[in-house]
DNA sequence: CCCAGTATGGAACGATCATTCCGAACAATT
DNA sequence: AATTGTTCGGAATGATCGTTCCATACTGGG
């Protein structure tokens, strides 16, 4: 009957998302996420709910647009070797953007929330779980076509994959330096041949 | 002249970084840090300045009494592999107690605070510094004795040392199974042979 | 053109935040 | 026993927190 809201919903929330990104959960205030947005606090409750439904939203919009995204690309796209690489590649590549090196929204939020949330630790496992599925994946995949050595196990090396990706995304919020991380990225593919 | 303090300055330190550890520093509040030292309000400020001053005080204890005091203990009185593994089992072993499983305090910190604060980005990449340090001389000590492949760069090996263990201690705050934070530890030392 | 009905902007709510202030409690020195 | 200097408990501060309410602005259907 009567008018649409003025505002672009998942416009709003991409914003929504990148202040929780930047600064975490406690440190992002409904003011804050009024300024980031441009929309007015009334419209963001009737919209999104409260401030932790909003949270949540933001987070399922993550792992949904932008974690779901890139690795449904980069199976498609590259070899193995290169797919793995590009994984690392893609969060260091923040480091050259000024406003932009924020990490990974999940694992920002694993360490804040999830040790006193079990909802927000089942999102963030099931992220981890599918992280992990696709570098098993990939190492198998590079170990038929010879790029990898065949006779390692590639389950425990896939283990050793998510937890050097995440042991990155740790150093990029306190060091993001290229170096460092591109080391990280390097030593990993190296254990791989 | 007259009457000292009747609370233990250290030991409600202690007290104080444990609630810091467990929950950070946007979500503790100075109630619950009256609650957990039992000490009065005007008596913290008055002893350890402001929430500020007393988060990085205790941030500080953590990194002296906890991490450092660890890495010398260790570098000591263990072999190259079973010092690398204790570090991680340090951890690890924090799982099994209920009201312990805080992952470590640095860490959690890096995350949190270091992306948006010079100071304490810092003191956490000082640290990093040491923990790689203390991995890269254990490294070449296990070659020089044999436990390990002496063809092996030790130098990206540290490095990935590292990234595996801040990788597993953002897998404690999110799922603390043994069975995961196991497999990370024995993928790393198993790459060393 | 008017009414129905929702979105908007901004004020207002109570709760909680970090921080400060103050009088009472206290031990050591005179 | 009186004085001194510090601590302690608790109330009080102003600011900010998340959340709600309400009058106003506005558009689509009658």
């Amino acid at each position: 009957m009567p008018w649409e809201k003025n505002f672009d919903i998942d416009e709003t929330l991409t914003r929504a998302m990148q202040a929780f990104w930047a600064h975490g959960y406690e440190a992002t205030s409904m003011q804050d996420l009024v300024k980031a947005t441009g929309v007015n606090r009334a419209s963001i409750y009737a919209t999104y709910g409260d401030k932790r439904a909003l949270f949540l939203t933001a987070l399922r919009k993550y792992d949904g647009d932008v974690r779901r995204r890139m690795l449904a690309e980069l199976a498609e796209t590259r070899t193995p070797s290169e797919a793995i690489a590009a994984v690392f590649d893609k969060f260091i590549s923040q480091t050259s953007v000024p406003q932009g090196n924020w990490g990974c929204f999940l694992v920002n939020t694993a360490l804040e929330l999830a040790a006193h949330d079990g909802e927000i630790a089942e999102l963030v496992n099931a992220a981890h779980d599918e992280i992990e599925a696709f570098f098993l994946a990939m190492i198998r995949k590079g170990q038929q076509s010879g790029d990898f050595d065949p006779d390692r196990d590639a389950k425990p090396l896939a283990h050793q994959a998510l937890a050097s990706l995440l042991g990155m995304l740790v150093m990029i919020r306190s060091r993001p330096k290229e170096e460092f991380l591109t080391a990280v990225r390097d030593g990993f593919l190296n254990s791989l041949t």
